[in-house]
This record gives structure tokens, sequence and C-alpha cells, in this order.
DNA sequence: TTACTTTTCGTAACGGTGTTAGCAAAACTA
DNA sequence: TAGTTTTGCTAACACCGTTACGAAAAGTAA
């Protein structure tokens, strides 16, 4: 009321601008009220009602402004492996012997893990309902790219014709995922077991070392 | 009542038997029903009253044979462990060197998973909200038996002092686990990329390669 | 057979879930 | 100020696991 001389068209744009902040914010709200239950609760007490509830809105209104559940935990998803891939390609830059990348990448793919247990079990549907992630996730990409250029640069001295970087790159990702959801979904069996402490720390070193090894010995190994 | 001569106790008995014998019947009924709904329809829409009306009783009786919907599950979760041990256990008789032993077990491994990937979810809680099956699933000791036996017996000739059975044990769960759900996961993005056709079973018999290797190489090795 | 007791089992409820139709109130426009 | 659009709530639907309670059936004893 106060702006002087503003064109109707600038004022209509100011209050379509405004709602859709508005409509942002509430968003946002949803979203940050969501990760905030699954942070406290786990993710089997998150509900649509119980955000409807906390951020002070009836359900209906969070159906305006996601789909449905499962596309709220893609938002969760997608930003989960945007997080992992920045790990691995900070883990990664801190130096440049392919070998050491590697290492370092398992490492830090076990921190991100236990790190942010939330995102990785719903990443991989580790005991909840996870959303159908197949071709909605655009930072898989990226995190298969920035493995397997290590392995490639490990490789590229001598490397065999029969030498696969893309099956490489699913043996170090199949390793770290398993070793990580079995101490993830049982970890005091695993663990605990006659004393044995951080045992899991030694077994990611091991299957680490195994790997590496492996890409090393390519060169004269018979594929039997 | 054409029965002669039995005594007050026998009739008595009598009862009771069948009694219990219907009882058991209804049982296995309701585990048999519920199993049938899991491999036709999945597990996320197996449900108490589902199994109710299938068998043609109302759901409360379901809770006079199981303490909850947990329990059923854990009956489940125990059957597919032992049925893992033996798949294991066959497929280890078959031979006596332990390195094939190891080779012939994983491979029995990934194919208890895809011969029955409703056993194999439940027992990892692969997508569905699972039961703690942690101290409640007797196998599972077998489970770690058979492995580390064939592991321990490949080492033994020039075993390290350094040398960790259980280590390498959790080594090869790992990996087989990890290889096996992620191709359960997300089957599609893992096998058809590039025309990539059965690069799982390739993958495995990598990884498992690997790990032969890394024993058979325990005693010369730098625990770097 | 009859009267009493025990077991069995179905109805209906409680509190929870995801999802949506329909309508009232608020906001905006003319 | 009157009309239109947008917004958001109430209430419902169809499920879910779980359980209290009461009726009917089955078994027991006279």
């Amino acid at each position: 009321m106060l702006t002087p001389l503003r064109k109707v068209t600038e004022v209509v744009m100011g209050i379509t601008d405004r709602k859709l902040r508005q409509k942002e914010e509430v968003r946002t709200s949803i979203l940050d009220t969501a990760w905030e239950i699954v942070v406290t609760e786990g993710w089997s007490s998150f509900s649509i009602r119980k955000v409807a509830d906390a951020i002070e809105y009836s359900v209906p209104v969070i159906y305006s402004h996601f789909e449905n559940k499962e596309a709220i935990l893609l938002e969760f998803n997608k930003k989960g492996f945007q997080l992992l891939v920045d790990a691995l390609t900070t883990a990664k830059s801190k130096t440049t012997q392919p070998a050491d990348q590697i290492r370092a990448m398992g490492k830090a793919y076990w921190n991100f893990a236990f790190a942010n247990e939330e995102y990785y079990q719903l990443m991989f549907g580790l005991g909840i309902p996870s959303c159908d992630s197949k071709d909605k996730i655009p930072a898989l990409g990226d995190f298969s790219q920035v493995i397997m250029s290590s392995i490639v640069a490990m490789a590229a001295p001598g490397k065999t014709p029969t030498f696969n970087p893309w099956l490489k790159y699913q043996s170090f990702w199949s390793m770290l995922h398993g070793l990580v959801s079995i101490n993830m979904v049982a970890p005091d069996r695993v663990n605990a077991e006659e004393g044995h402490k951080d045992l899991p720390i030694q077994v990611l070193d091991d299957v680490l070392c195994s790997f590496i090894r492996g890409i090393e010995a390519a060169e004269s190994a018979r594929p039997d």
C-alpha cells in the first residue's frame, strides 16, 4: 500500500511471488519436520499424519506438496545419495594414488553409513518399505563414476583385455554394502562375539586389501 | 460310542489328543496360507486379517496360535536359515578341497537367495519391517560354523599367527550378502546396463576368487 | 437327559495408517 | 462491494495390528 506507483502487473507478480515463497516454506517445513521425526523416532514411526500434526496443518496440505508418502521418501533418497557421492569425492580428492583413493573411498563409505544410518537404511531399504529408487536418483550415475574412475586409473598401466572395470566396481560396492548392512542390521551378534571389539573395521581393511590386490593381480590372473 | 470297553481316562486322552491334533492343523494352515500370500503377493500385502480370511477363521484365532505378527515372521525366519544352512552343507559335501568348498558355498548362497527371494528378504530385512532375529535363530550358529570350518581348513597348512578365521568369515558373508542384496533390490540397473548380461555371476566368481586368493596369501601378508 | 463348567471363537471396538472427496472460509480480483 | 479463485479443514474410506467381551459350542457329572 505504501509503495508508490506500482503497476498492476507488478503487484500481481509480488503476490504470486509471496505465494510461491510461502508454499516453498511449507514444503521445506514438511521435509524438515519429517526428517526430525525419522531421526528421533526411526523410520517405522514416520507418518504423514504425524508430520501434519507437527507443522500444524491438516493432512491434505501435505498432499498438495507431495503426491504421496513415497514421494517424500524419494526426496530423502536423492539427498542421501548426493551426500554419499560428496563424501566419496572428498575422500578421493585427498590423494592422487588410485589404490589409496579406493581405500579412502571404502572408509568414507563406511563412515557415511554409520554417521547417517537413517539415510543409509532408506537408500538400501534396510528393514523399511523403501521407495523404488531406480531411474529417479540422479546422483547414482556420479556414484558409479567416482568409484570406477579410480579403478580404471589403477589398472591402466598393465591392463588385461579381459579386465572389466564395471565388474570390479560392482565387487567393490557389493563388499562395502554387505559389510555395512550386516553390521547395521545385526550389530551386537557380529561385534561383541567373544570380545571381538571394532572387528568390523578390521574386516573393512581386510576386504579393501583383498580388493586392491585383486586389481593389482589382474594382469596375471586366469579368470577361472 | 461304538468303541467297546474304553476306560474314562482313555476317552479323555483321545479327546485331548484330537484337540491337540486339530489345533496343530490350524497352526500349520495359518503358516501355509501366510506363505502362499507372501509368495503370490509379496511381503507388503501380508496381513493377519488376510490370513484369517483365507483360513476362514476370525482374527483372534490367529492370536491364540501366535503371540503377534512378528512371531509368524520369526517362524519363517528360522525356517529360512535352516534351508540356507542345508543348502550350504550340501554344496560343501560335494568336495573335500577347502577352496572348492568355499567356492561351492558361495554359489550355493547365491542360488538359495534367488531361488527363495521371499525368505532372503525376510532374513535380512530387505525392504520390509523384519523381526528381531538375534538370539532367536538356532541355525545361525550352524551357519557361521559350516563356513568357518572350511576357512580354517584352508589356512591350516601355513597359517600365520595373525590369521583370524572369524574375520575372514565375516568378509565372506559380507561380500556375498552385498552382492545378493544389491542385485535383489535394484536388479535392472545393475544387470541390464549396456547389455551386461549375467554379469552378477561374473562378479560372484570374481569376488570368490579374490577371497580365496586373500586366504592363500595370508601367510605372506603384511596387515597394513 | 439335564445342569454345570470349560473351552472355543466371533463381534466389535480402539487406535493407528495412507489417501481423497467435498465443502467452508479466506484471499484475491474486478 | 460482489464475484471468483485459491486454500485448507472435516470427515470419510479402506486398510492395518491388537484385544475386551460375550455368545455359542463342547465337554463333564448327576
